[in-house]
DNA sequence: TATTGTTATTGATTTATATCAAGAAATTTA
DNA sequence: TAAATTTCTTGATATAAATCAATAACAATA
């Protein structure tokens, strides 16, 4: 078990902005560690993202069907935080699922519990501010090279950013990411 | 010339979470109103974006170049910010131009003038926070529909998501944005 | 360890969309 | 208003990737 006051969560949020003492406390009382066998879903489609959690270790991926396939938004790993961005925000039915994909240790955060932290510490708001503009501006970094026509372009654009992924994960997760069909992908490893 | 107290810029804010005598007075400080001629670019490769730009009428466009094809990030009208993400919060080069698709009347704040507020006046964290999670959340909700597979899909949700953009951009934009070349979204307009 | 299910590979065929091309319509500029 | 660009449409053809199919490799489970 990780003592609350060693969690990489709050190294993390502490180099955005100084975390006070009494922010820390609160932030830890809220705080829930959870061990996540891999497998489990932490959202249906359907359902309401209640919780932000970030991964201490493990890893996890969302995804959503359309046309009756599956697509991957996104794989997250230790270090990152998860939400299903729009059903947590706005506290919506989520289109999205997320899985666990490898036995994981996870601090979440229920979602009033956050706006509590919110009102009463204005601090975290910057902290939050910078962290949301953060993993906006990596999402729309993936978007820019997504939207890349050949497959072999983000084919290679996926390897070549992200290979410690392609070791964790299957082709077929990652087809699915890089909106191809697992075939196309396996011609595409085979042409070197 | 719209009256700076008057602009809907403060009204939107506002809406979020009250905003302070001070915080008015600094911000409309901040502030700079310009006109700007359709035609005009607020961005191209390589520079850095350094205002944020709130439309209070008019249109814009993002755009960049992958292939040597264009490709359309994102429209935006009155009401809405413009920002490059990534260049903009990171203050990097970036990769899309951003243009001025109609004569149009813009309010705009310097990167480091908005730094100066968010560390001035907490409370305009809060307001950041929930703008940049509403603006994440949208662009997470196009990126969604975008990554459908059929070219008819991608069409259908944006005419039906979209239908003012539908009547004031060209056909050639929108098919930049939707991913297809204008010969395919002529013939999908044919259909019916 | 054997069985069952899932994932990956490879080949043949189909299909959606790109490309190329040329004329018509619309918009911009002189 | 005419001339020059640019955008839009429609048709013929090419092509990248999907689909279908069958086998092999691997992983999960009994």
């Amino acid at each position: 078990m990780i003592p609350l006051e060693k969690l990489s969560l709050l190294k993390i949020i502490s180099q955005i902005h100084p975390v006070s003492e009494t922010l820390q406390k609160d932030l830890i009382q809220a705080l829930t560690i959870e061990s996540i066998p891999k497998k489990t879903y932490l959202l249906k489609e359907g359902e309401v993202f209640q919780k932000m959690y970030f991964i201490e270790k493990g890893m996890a991926r969302a995804f959503y069907f359309d046309e009756g396939k599956e697509h991957t938004s996104w794989f997250m790993k230790e270090g990152d935080f998860i939400i299903s961005v729009n059903s947590f925000y706005k506290q919506v039915p989520s289109q999205e699922y997320v899985e666990v994909l490898e036995d994981s240790v996870m601090a979440s955060i229920n979602y009033h519990q956050l706006q509590g932290l919110y009102q009463k510490h204005l601090e975290f708001n910057i902290i939050s501010r910078v962290l949301t503009e953060h993993y906006y501006s990596l999402s729309e970094e993936r978007l820019f090279a997504m939207r890349q026509s050949s497959s072999k372009h983000r084919y290679n654009f996926f390897t070549s950013h992200y290979p410690d992924l392609v070791r964790r994960i299957s082709s077929k997760q990652m087809a699915s990411f890089l909106r191809m069909t697992p075939e196309t992908l396996s011609r595409l490893r085979a042409e070197r």
